[in-house]
DNA sequence: CCCGCGAGTAGACAGCGTCTACGCCACCCT
DNA sequence: AGGGTGGCGTAGACGCTGTCTACTCGCGGG
């Protein structure tokens, strides 16, 4: 049996992965991805009542590649919280570079709070990954470690939200979204020890 | 004469940001902007070529609105540079969540990269604004402080992003987003003195 | 054997952005 | 004063979109 041929759904999903990867969020209608999957404008309504949900299919997967990626990520890295969690911060900006479309699919508001789908949940374990790194990391400060964590993924997503339309004004320098990232850290956990 | 009959691009303009306010992004249509504005689905185009050329000249009314609350603010709060850039702050993230639609569209990149428009430009002397009071308030770190103004308004775009669709898993408390921003206000400037 | 039903097709519909051909009215020039 | 001209908005067409519905085909069970 072929694996390849395990389903309509799946390969709609994966269809508009590649779609996404490929071409961006622009190109992804209902209709192109069918097209892509090799079936009838009208097939996919099938699996999927409407359009965003299939779209929410696809941004799930991007949320798991996402969580795989950080998942390796903290195999590879050390033992020191610290460098774990810059190793974190620079998988999720990479990704947000690498996979600009995805990425943007991934924060749609108007998928994330459409019906039951859960998206939101999706992204949860990624921040319970970074919560726990804080909570390790982190100064005697005043603070609460969940706070410190929210504020903390709210910067990374800025940042990776800002450079990746590339506004911000202090592009002087082709370093700068590393300098960047290494201030928020910095600011957030501390100036590194060395 | 009349100054409500100045032009029909002034008119479509200002139908195109009371639609975003009231109903947000996705009503934006190029031709219900029109009908709002009493004309036919055509006549928008003698005065922008395309649709994103409308959807970026609202854009452009909201970041003119952001910057005069902000500068409004700046007149209104006291001497203390620390306590002005909270209120910058505070300003900033109101109008995100109050005009979350317009919000949304002022950050659309496919607008903000689209010809020459200098959409990004008009969001530059906000940014200076920041960078200035960054520059009086900061802690003698290595951080330069473009780099840091950078970081920390990446910090503020990230809260507003992410408590706009409210996805940060720590919403326990009502009153979070002003913990968070204190947070990073905390984190990037160094905890308030007293 | 034939019935039924799941799965995908095909066509219709309204709305969209863009393009083009066309009126209309005001103004200027001789 | 009359006639041309050009700006401004209308109206319809085109191809695309998402959704809905009627249908067809094939396979498995009574």
């Amino acid at each position: 049996m072929d694996v390849e041929e395990t389903g309509l759904r799946a390969r709609l999903v994966a269809a508009g992965v590649d779609l996404v990867l490929r071409e961006g969020q622009a190109a992804l209608s209902l209709r192109e991805i069918a097209r892509r999957a090799g079936v009838s404008h009208g097939a996919p309504r099938r699996y999927f009542p409407t359009h965003v949900d299939l779209l929410s299919a696809i941004a799930r997967e991007g949320f798991a590649d996402l969580t795989a990626r950080v998942e390796q990520t903290m195999r590879d890295a050390g033992p020191d919280p610290r460098t774990r969690l810059a190793a974190l911060a620079r998988t999720y900006l990479d990704f947000a570079a690498a996979h600009r479309g995805m990425f943007e699919l991934m924060f749609r508001h108007d998928l994330l709070d459409s019906g039951r789908l859960r998206l939101r949940e999706t992204s949860l374990p990624l921040f319970a990954v970074l919560a726990d790194l804080v909570a390790q990391v982190r100064r005697p400060t005043d603070t609460p470690a969940p706070v410190l964590a929210g504020a903390l993924w709210a910067n990374l997503h800025g940042i990776a939200q800002l450079w990746a339309w590339g506004s911000l004004p202090l592009a002087t320098d082709a370093h700068d979204d590393e300098a960047l990232l290494r201030a928020a850290l910095d600011a957030h956990l501390g100036p590194t020890r060395h």
